[in-house]
DNA sequence: CCGAGGGATGTAATCGTTTACAAGCCTCTT
DNA sequence: AAGAGGCTTGTAAACGATTACATCCCTCGG
């Protein structure tokens, strides 16, 4: 334990050679003689080196780390674009860490990580936090922000997201079209970027066609399950009810199927659901869920390599990404009766 | 950006002090005077200074972060887990970092981490790792390691977990309280730890009941959603069906009974379900699910905490940590016709 | 035969902390 | 009055890598 750990004086002694050798080896070996390569190569096998990372990031001024902070580490919405953006991060040489924003239902969501410099850059899914602490920790050293799935609407950081408007308008038009009149939402909270570019779509949608949307019909919640079991509850008691509910995602529309099929209401023959995100589970639901599809391991990945870009100093070529969504169409919508 | 940051110098500077004293009022605050400490505090406030991690770690031969090695990181019953650890790591000055010990269908797991010396701690939720992996690392100038969930059989690694035998048990004896005499049970993979014991609870009640298992019963899964869904096919095509099901996951009770439900089946009118884990989602199912709960923060705190212990050269009071299960009883269950 | 030039390697400074050791200043005891 | 001992504080040596600069050696053209 306390004795020293392999270092790479080590392996210079080893193999007879300077640790400058040994340092041009690993980081610039077309730089170090073939044969000398083998030998300092052989050396680092034979002493089971591992360079200290710690030494190399004071070294070169960085800290070998990249940050998500996500408004909830639970929500399993970000697992997959988590697992895209590891999957960029990790052969670029960087950890990543995960924080969330949400101090425990205090309202002000915090930033950890953006100023004290622990973290080479931040992926930032949160739109709720205070737009000047991003814009004034910017000024000073901190590090290269992207934004992904939400947006400050005061900055204009880099992004990568979907067109929700266009989502939200997809799923709409397709319960248009199956015949519905009545068409509800479930939205998310009202302070939302997302809640409101996906209501826009249900207005814009709406309108279009000359349907009503009285405020009863406008469910707000917060995207979790207990939002859509709310929602329904509130449905439940309304003396004219929508014949087909748009959710603002997956999960609310999960709660909401949920707690109308234990009332005894039946998706989709008394009333249609499309959701929002299509996660894993809405292929598997009863009845499956119909719902817009976002392509969550691909904002990962293209996050994270906007931001490897703007570690690397580079200037992005696309400031704004945005990826296509569709609707998948499974079986919780359908014309009504 | 590539001007020098601030540094302990410019803090010492700015309070005209050593930066010896600086660093003492900030790591042993009560060795230097109650004056002086302000002074300093001041011209941390005045400057702006966050220490430099790298610096501080290669100087404490630390990396400053654990890491948390999950079989996926997708898999959403961890996240709750995960949160838990990271609430204790954090103020305890550690990052986590998280990765996934799944090479894409890969057979043998992989072990990122465990030998590199980037972390000083590693949380493994794993136990079809290869156990000599883990042995030879330690042999070597590994980190300390605690095992969460799951185990490895061949060492004695400390463990966080709960009784697993005990939460099948309790699941299948409440099925068979309610007069089911043919019980099933959709397993894990069958070389999971997590799979033989529960499996092993289930044939406890079963053979303690004299209640008949035959293979056709025991549907072998893999803890997924997919897994859940071809359990339900196999359970359709049986002549002789089981009138009660216990599922070794939440998750696979939920593919279960949605395949069920699309092919017509209703749960638990024909058949009678029981889950394991009480993810979110259970309660909000129909059938709301009635599953074994498992106290998934408090897991992560454990075995936080634990390793919090051996990092800091502690020896464990308790190094196999069995947290208690109980049935969460819901709607997936009744009486067989 | 000599000097230029270039490739391979070594020397040593540097990154920003922590911390062992030393030193200074008081106070208090004898 | 002198020395012991307890607080504070400062000086400087680590920690283990990267990298600017210097050096050495070899080849090749004039």
């Amino acid at each position: 334990m306390t004795r020293r750990s392999i270092s790479i004086r080590d392996v210079a002694a080893s193999a007879g050679v300077s640790v400058a050798t040994v340092s041009r080896t690993l980081n610039s070996p077309a730089q170090v003689a073939a044969s000398t390569r083998q030998a300092v190569l052989e050396a680092i096998r034979q002493t089971g080196y591992a360079a200290n990372e710690a030494a190399r990031n004071l070294r070169q001024r960085r800290t070998g780390a990249v940050v998500a902070l996500v408004p909830n580490i639970a929500n399993q919405f970000f697992s997959e674009i988590l697992a895209g953006i590891a999957e960029v991060m990790w052969p670029a040489g960087y950890n990543l860490l995960i924080a969330d924003t949400e101090a425990d239902g205090q309202r002000p969501h915090r930033l950890p990580y953006i100023d004290s410099n622990r973290a080479d850059g931040v992926i930032l899914f949160d739109g709720a936090v205070p737009a000047e602490k991003v814009s004034s920790a910017a000024g000073r050293r901190a590090p290269p922000v992207v934004m992904a799935c939400e947006w400050l609407p005061g900055l204009s950081l880099p992004q990568v997201r979907i067109d929700n408007v266009e989502g939200a308008r997809l799923a709409v038009a397709y319960l248009a079209e199956l015949g519905h009149r009545r068409i509800g939402h479930v939205s998310g909270p009202a302070a939302n970027v997302l809640t409101r570019a996906r209501m826009e779509g249900w207005c814009a949608v709406l309108d279009g066609c000359g349907l009503p949307r009285p405020e009863e019909w406008l469910f707000s919640g917060d995207f979790t399950l207990d939002a859509g079991m709310i929602a329904a509850r509130r449905w439940l008691a309304l003396d004219e009810r929508p014949t087909a509910v748009f959710c603002s995602s997956d999960t609310m529309a999960c709660g909401f199927i949920g707690a109308l099929a234990r009332a005894g209401v039946a998706v989709p023959d008394d009333v249609s659901v499309v959701g929002f995100d299509d996660i894993d589970l809405a292929a598997h639901l009863h009845p499956a869920l119909t719902t817009v599809h976002q392509p969550r391991r691909r904002i990962g990945t293209a996050a994270a390599e906007a931001l490897l870009t703007l570690m690397a100093g580079g200037k992005l070529t696309n400031t704004d990404t945005v990826l296509p969504v569709e609707l998948t169409v499974r079986a919780s919508a359908k014309p009504p009766r």
